[in-house]
DNA sequence: TAAAATTTTGACCAAAATGTTAGAACAAAA
DNA sequence: TTTTGTTCTAACATTTTGGTCAAAATTTTA
């Protein structure tokens, strides 16, 4: 909020920028309401960094990493199919109780221009097509050799994911419908943690 | 886009609005985008409509209700458990088939404002608190019968609507991720009908 | 401590977006 | 066909916002 912490001023804004962007998204974010966050002239944004689009990259770039770097990661290992989904949900739901908002703020801003997902994953190397791939033959042959029940690789990959993301990409209604104040929403995060990886694994043990 | 049918101009300009305040958010659409969307004068949406914020408020209210109607009314019910999840799960397939854009904008307008939610809700007549208050008390009701595992209602509601919503939500991504195109998209969610409620059902059962 | 480099700001500018209005175009009624 | 009321538009006004710049304040260094 208040400056007056020695911090280098360029790590302050990106703070702040960071905040004010996944609150509000890039159109509805103000130069002013970062300035401000920061405790300092608006002029100084662009004195740092060129203008609001080069700030939001920036901010973009990061977020982006955070919310996939990890589950690419986990997936290209190759460890037992359950031990990946474990992975996965602990994963997620650590991040996400750390940045709630990231789903949402991702979501939004690719829907906008899902250019940026090419972009962005060709950047940091990421390959769907192959993670993907991957993952479709580990579900195939377990299923072959009857360890998990006949599902497509894909499904059970978003059933993982949606599972884990959707409460906190919709977090404000969640809370709202099932009158919840911060705490009890992050109590219920942490206990969904064990819960959806039992549902899972029950869903698909034959 | 262009305006040649004779429909009424008041009609003709929400259903551009509706597409574009969707499409973009309130922050960022644009005038000038509706309008042309419905092929007329940007001043003329004033003529009808006082304000963008009016606007947007009716767009909001109708794709509110969309959303929320369908699955409170089919919560309020008292069918058993399972054909419920199984009406619930359809019943949202279909309507996000047909409005995919939904939970995004509602998600994203309800974050920047969720003051919105329970003010509609409200005026709507819904009350979540009776309505969780009865779903939780079936599904402890079938836990005590043996007929499920031990679940918390919540968690349930939560996990149906994880893997109803989160795939349209997140439709960018999963495109991309997942390298569909729009029709193969489709059909993935039509068979996700049936394969959701397969995995809950199996999910739940002792 | 004086000079040089840097950070920071207030004042200003330009562009973009919303909103207003006088009157043209059109339709309906007389 | 004139008159009256409604729908629509072009042009204008206003507001909001992002971005620039010269100079003040501060820090560094000589």
């Amino acid at each position: 909020m208040t400056k007056s912490d020695s911090k280098p001023s360029e790590e302050l804004i990106l703070n702040s920028a960071m905040k004010v962007f996944t609150r509000r998204g890039f159109a509805a974010a103000r130069m002013e309401e970062i300035a401000k966050e920061a405790g300092i002239n608006r002029a100084l944004l662009h004195y740092y960094f060129r203008d609001k689009e080069t700030m939001f990259n920036l901010i973009f770039e990061t977020q982006f990493k955070e919310f996939f770097s990890g589950i690419g990661s986990i997936l290209n290992t190759n460890k037992p199919l359950f031990e990946k989904i474990k992975e996965i949900v602990t994963h997620e739901i650590d991040v996400l109780s750390r940045h709630p908002d990231l789903p949402r703020f991702i979501i939004t801003e690719v829907a906008l221009q899902p250019e940026r997902l090419i972009q962005y994953g060709q950047k940091m190397g990421i390959n769907p097509r192959q993670i993907l791939e991957v993952f479709n033959q580990q579900v195939e042959q377990e299923v072959r050799q009857g360890k998990i029940i006949q599902i497509e690789g894909r499904q059970l990959l978003m059933n993982i994911m949606s599972l884990c993301v959707y409460p906190f990409a919709a977090k404000p209604i969640v809370k709202t419908m099932m009158q919840m104040d911060e705490k009890t929403f992050n109590q219920m995060m942490m206990n969904r943690r064990e819960g959806i990886y039992q549902f899972i694994i029950k869903a698909i043990t034959p």
